[in-house]
RNA sequence: GUGGCUAUAGCACAAUGGUUCGUGCACCGGUCUGUGGCACCGGCAAUGAGGGUUCGAUUCCCUCUAGCCACCCCA
């Protein structure tokens, strides 16, 4: 009942900032998505994996880097109780590192695969697919370090999307390890400190403090250094270029397009070697090489090799991929799928009378134990409005049970879309609707294909 | 953390320094104990929060909060 408004609290509980609650006529896109990423890994062989939210602090501070944004000012940190430093994951390799130790997996055949869906926190400023709690699938293969997974992972990610009805644009570069990236850091800090004069205010910050950042700068002027400035591949050293080059071989084998592109850096410190990003496919002419705005990545991920190590671990080599549910579900919208419809009750159970009341109640049961998805408003009296909500909740069927039907233990069955109604024995009606809705499902599959194909022919 | 724009009913949008802030959709009910898509009738429901200017503020000003967009960063 809604409170008169003298009645009401004058503060209302409100959302906090960045959170949002995730409403019924959304779910069809969660769904979708999580069941796609479970298809996925069930066809690749990854088994799932779920870890705490909460996580020591020290976990994300040593994985992620204690210098990047993400561990300086975006951490849900606090402490718990017992006074240790506890952390809102921000992310979740780490967290499949950690269980990969506590776990003793080295001794599980290698690699191991795991994949994970869930949330994740950072305390950043709301905007467009970006939220302070956040969902993201991963897949994760760890102990083993051959070119051949890199690829495989990259057509997983690859698959996923285009799968699922999103085209996007693989870019793929190697950072090498951390002395090939240590060597290159310094070169480019070595060519754009003689050039400083002509960077913006925000990139000569970069230039201190993150200089691979300084090859993604939107600015005009920045964008122009970047072109010239010199490249991770470069800097590789033996063993990394040849991981590098095998990987692209792979990639070349297999039937995806990717674009090499020698400027992506990931943000997180515990990259190594191969990393990639999936980028959605703007238009045919997707070419160029820069994106349409920083956060438009779909996902990404790379190589970890050294990270297991640093927690701990004896060396594994790994490599991951992440993808960011929000973000799916904005392109899927974009693309105006017809996800977001949702299942449609097979019967709408109407009834009129007491008598018929009292029996419905036990019709809807016995159907539903049949499998049907039954829609009812049994509240409800007379026979128009019950057929209204039937329409409203788009049921493909109607059974009515009226005084008449109950003297003559029939049933009468309704089909919504024509109109036309029968009347058959009342015991016959689940076989009967059984039959109608497998004739219903062919004639549509039928009418969509034939849909597809005049867009075809228009497009 | 920085900058810009915004905040009226569940949603989309109107209007106004001065009785009672409108419309559409949605929702509830009625016409209607035997039939949905149509129609008609009725109902519910709002100026984000706080302060200031003013005789009077929903309107003008400030602060806060939230949303959107961009930056930073990231998914």
């Amino acid at each position: 009942m809604p409170k008169k408004p003298e009645e009401r609290a004058k503060k209302q509980p409100q959302l906090l900032r960045g959170m949002r609650d995730i409403l019924p006529e959304d779910q069809p896109y969660w769904n979708f998505i999580r069941t796609r990423v479970a298809s996925v890994a069930s066809a690749y062989s990854f088994g799932r994996i779920d870890c705490p939210i909460l996580e020591e602090a020290s976990l994300f501070i040593r994985s992620v880097g204690k210098d990047t944004d993400i561990v300086e000012k975006e951490m849900y940190t606090f402490e718990e109780k017992s006074g240790t430093p506890v952390t809102m994951r921000p992310e979740g390799t780490a967290s499949i590192c950690r269980a990969y130790i506590e776990h003793g997996m080295l001794n599980r055949p290698q690699p191991v695969k795991l994949y994970y869906v869930g949330p994740f926190f950072r305390y950043d400023r709301p905007q467009a697919g970006r939220y302070r709690q956040f969902y993201q699938f991963g897949f994760e293969a760890l102990g083993d370090d051959h070119a051949v997974l890199d690829a495989q992972i990259m057509m997983l990610a690859y698959n996923l999307y285009a799968e699922a009805g999103i085209p996007v644009s693989l870019q793929v570069n190697s950072i090498g390890h951390p002395e090939c990236r240590d060597g290159y850091r310094k070169a480019l800090v070595d060519y754009y400190r003689t050039r400083k004069n002509a960077l913006c205010e925000e990139c000569k910050r970069r230039l201190l403090k993150n200089p691979l950042r300084l090859l993604d700068c939107k600015e005009p002027d920045c964008q122009v250094l970047a072109q010239d400035a010199p490249q991770t591949v470069d800097y590789l050293c033996e063993d990394c270029n040849k991981h590098f080059v095998t990987v692209l071989e792979h990639l070349d084998e297999l039937d995806i397009s990717y674009v090499l592109n020698t400027r992506l850096v990931r943000g997180l410190d515990y990259y190594s070697g191969t990393v990639f990003e999936l980028w959605p496919e703007t238009s045919e002419a997707g070419e160029n090489q820069v994106k349409a705005s920083s956060q438009s990545a779909l996902g990404g991920g790379g190589r970890y090799d050294y990270l297991i190590e640093s927690l701990g671990g004896q060396p594994t080599p790994a490599i991951g991929f992440s993808g960011g549910i929000e973000r799916m579900i904005v392109e899927l919208k974009r693309r105006q799928s017809d996800i977001g419809k949702g299942p449609l009750p097979d019967i709408f159970v109407a009834q009129l009378g007491d008598a018929a009341r009292k029996k419905s109640l036990k019709l809807f049961e016995d159907l539903r134990r049949s499998s049907f998805k039954v829609a009812e408003s049994f509240s409800k009296d007379g026979l128009k409005p019950q057929m209204e909500m039937a329409h409203k909740l788009g049921a493909k069927f109607a059974l009515i049970l009226g005084q008449k039907e109950i003297m003559d233990d029939t049933i009468l069955i309704r089909d919504m879309e024509s109109g036309i109604q029968e009347t058959v024995h009342y015991a016959k009606a689940s076989e009967e609707i059984k039959r109608r809705l497998e004739k219903y499902m062919v004639v549509h599959r039928d009418r969509v294909q034939e849909q597809e194909q005049t867009k075809e022919h228009n497009g």
